[in-house]
DNA sequence: TATAGGTTTTGTGTATACGCTAATTGACTT
DNA sequence: AAGTCAATTAGCGTATACACAAAACCTATA
């Protein structure tokens, strides 16, 4: 079973469409390491799985092409995607990139009411930090980094960056416990607040990337014990070192 | 019937999978105008224009939904997305941002070998642009690009960059007819190299943005013509004048 | 005449059946 | 004994059939 993660897809776990439901199981257990990388995935095994047809189970594993999560063989079948750690730090570092993209344009289409919209959410952050709740630190997060995404002013743009970032979640789960990296998110996102006060673009690009990147970073333990031990390559060559 | 556009496709027009056929089909359909934004897509229909079941036409459907060109509403059908002309640009600021950032990542993380291919690439560019062969300046331009992916040793974001680029290339495809653009463009990548030669990323990266904003201006006209006239906006509130 | 409720229709979601490609295995030849 | 070719078969790609849900339409009643 893929108890280990469970996901937002189990708010609507029996409502939504089969094929949406095997997707999410799928996704599950690939993320969760149950159905190990490399292994064959036939699609009458799975539909006999979970109990339905070929139909719904195709229709999910296109999708779960197309995320990467599996891999198609040419004509003769699919297998579960290899997530490498190196694979995943390119994940990391791609959303890093990415995030600090947005908040460079962010920073010079901002409108006033967005920019007060995202300095209520900061300021907001500060009871959960002291109390560490995590749950709630997880909530605003996402809707901190959603409310960049559209204030780039760039639809597709935010979607991408949305797209990205949802791959990741299963993996980002568990982050915001290790140590005191509650605390250190805030603060990080305290000085890219700054950097957007003062409409320096760039500034808060660097920020959000070295951001990213310690997010990234406080996983490196839990990947590297999940997936193998070769998980420490510079992932940021740039200027990484900020504020 | 979709002759405006011959794409790539066109490559193994009979010999691949059906539904990559109708995928294809849809696609070009779409980019071309001849399916108008906001009809209703029935999958019973497709099948039959197609002389296929619906199973495949289903499959490029979900395909095309994800690749963001069609729309899904709920249980009742599928409909063309609206491209409307800021679509279309933010669809190519997302896409000079991308490739901004993987030059930039690009510049650090060369190999020796991967720049002296980039350098042969590019000096072989020459005599495309004297003899004014746009098709293949089209495809060495494709190949200069895939290249920098490549040295960016970051599998993840090249296949992000090369999804976000093979998306707009029904769009991308006339803008070298457009005036000199050739020659500057080659201009504009002779700039590029050189930043990257003294291995300053962050200069290259900004070459590269207004590179590539320069391509998407190129098509202006040609997009307010096909979509309507309110094309223009500022699409770079940063830093676009460079060299 | 307008509205409410039921019926028909339309189209997606899913199940099942068939064909075809290609991988595998076995036998036959050298 | 090893390699090659043919036969078998496993599994994907496609076609067809059925179920169900939602929207449109028609009818009956106020």
């Amino acid at each position: 079973m893929a108890g280990l993660f469970k996901v937002a897809a189990d708010a609507e776990d029996d409502g939504g469409l089969l094929s949406d439901r095997i997707r999410n199981a799928l996704t599950d257990e690939i993320a969760s390491g149950t159905l190990v990388a490399g292994s064959a995935l036939e699609e009458q095994q799975l539909a006999d799985r979970f109990g339905a047809s070929r139909t719904p189970v195709r229709e999910a594993l296109r999708q779960l092409a197309i995320s990467g999560l599996v891999e198609v063989r040419g004509r003769r079948g699919l297998v579960v995607a290899r997530m490498t750690p190196e694979r995943i730090m390119d994940m990391f570092e791609t959303s890093a990139e990415v995030e600090a993209m947005c908040v460079r344009l962010a920073t010079y289409r901002m409108t006033p009411l967005e920019r007060s919209r995202l300095i209520e959410l900061h300021e907001g952050s500060l009871t959960m930090v002291e109390a560490s709740n995590v749950d709630a630190y997880d909530t605003f997060n996402r809707e901190f980094h959603e409310c960049i995404y559209r204030a780039t002013h760039n639809s597709f743009l935010a979607e991408q960056a949305q797209d990205v970032r949802s791959r990741l979640s299963a993996f980002r789960r568990t982050q915001l416990r290790q140590g005191d990296r509650i605390r250190r998110s805030r603060d990080e996102h305290e000085a890219i607040m700054q950097a957007i006060a003062e409409g320096d673009g760039d500034t808060a690009s660097r920020r959000m990337r070295a951001h990213m990147l310690n997010a990234a970073a406080a996983l490196g333990r839990y990947i590297d014990d999940r997936f193998g031990k070769d998980g420490s390559r510079s992932i940021s060559d740039g200027s990484l070192s900020d504020q």
